[in-house]
DNA sequence: CTCATTTGCCTAAAACCTTTAGCCAAATGC
DNA sequence: GCATTTGGCTAAAGGTTTTAGGCAAATGAG
């Protein structure tokens, strides 16, 4: 029988554009076989199982998500930076809507480490060097960069925001503004 | 043979308590069959299927989220009522970290119509009262504020927050002061 | 180039989950 | 009491996951 030429990258591709073709969670070690046009159990020489297939598309879309980032950010500071990292964020998961859902994807602290996780808020970091913020708040800062970033792309993804005035990119820009906004004017205890 | 009384809701409930236990994903018809020793086919009298009974889940919990918020702010306003909701939020996702997960479940338009969804962003806006914001930027506020409490939410439940300082409690209440500072002193336009 | 080794894809098989169809007994209502 | 509805059952088909063991293709050493 003539080899396919199977390797755990090949598969892990191939999975990650069958998620953003047919959703994340339609991704199956049979569903990618077939894909391939070979046995199930052939898979199984180059993925440990289901969930570790899972695992490397999830730190394939991290990996991708970060490289996109960097690139992002190279040349450009404070707001102008702010807003090409959020943009990154927000365009990754509408032009792969399946590989953002494997980001999200639940790790293992081990896999977890191995992530581009700490890409992700050494880039969140990068920003606030336009921003004036000392520890512990420029941590408060990452985590809040971080929660709206991801937050207002997986409400949106999930629907929250069509059908309904003013349009999501009205809103995202505001939101943007209001961020950049609120770093510049970071308040130190209690504002009255 | 003895009946043992299934019905829509009480399959509902206890796939609801069992994704508390064991993750949303490992609920499954044959695990809650299992669960009230019943046979896997019974279910489909009180079950569309597989799909129909994680969105129930998921209407539950949104449901109880949402009582739980309107609960939280009564008799609150200003930044006193944004701390409670969101950490209704919070706690709900630490509590029944199961239930929170089917709450992002993906629901169908139809389903997400017929869901506590308008509740929640209605209990945003009531918390906007106590700020000074016209339409649109009202609009945008809600999103933001969403985006904040489920975006930090998510990360923290996927342990994106541990084992480094400082602490998750601490920058959830920096945040929600930054958030507080913010919606008082909403930008108008280029704060430049 | 040949032969030994490694590697890749195969068949086979067991275990589990989903879903439908049709049956019988228990509950319900006149 | 009896007819009807309803709830849980058996049976069965189809799909996914995963392991075990085999054979042929690639690879590398002499």
């Amino acid at each position: 029988m003539a080899r396919v030429g199977l390797t755990p990258d090949r598969l892990t591709r191939a999975g990650a554009d069958m998620a953003d073709e047919v959703g994340f969670d339609q991704v199956t070690v049979s569903a990618l076989a077939r894909r391939f046009d070979v046995k199930v159990a052939s898979l199984y020489s180059h993925v440990r199982n289901s969930h570790d297939l899972k695992t490397r598309i999830a730190l394939l879309a991290l990996e991708e998500l970060a490289d996109r980032g960097s690139a992002a950010l190279a040349g450009r500071s404070g707001k102008d930076a702010l807003t090409a990292l959020a943009d990154v964020y927000r365009d990754y998961a509408h032009d792969h809507p399946g590989r953002y859902a494997a980001a999200q994807f639940r790790l293992t602290p081990e896999a977890a480490a191995a992530s581009a996780g700490t890409r992700h808020s050494q880039m969140t970091r990068a920003i606030l060097r336009g921003y004036d913020l000392d520890e512990p708040d420029q941590t408060h800062a990452v985590r809040l960069l971080g929660s709206v970033f991801h937050g207002y792309v997986s409400l949106e993804q999930a629907g929250g925001f069509s059908h309904s005035a003013p349009d999501s990119q009205a809103s995202w820009s505001r939101i943007l503004d209001a961020l950049d906004a609120l770093l510049r004017n970071w308040p130190t205890t209690e504002a009255g």
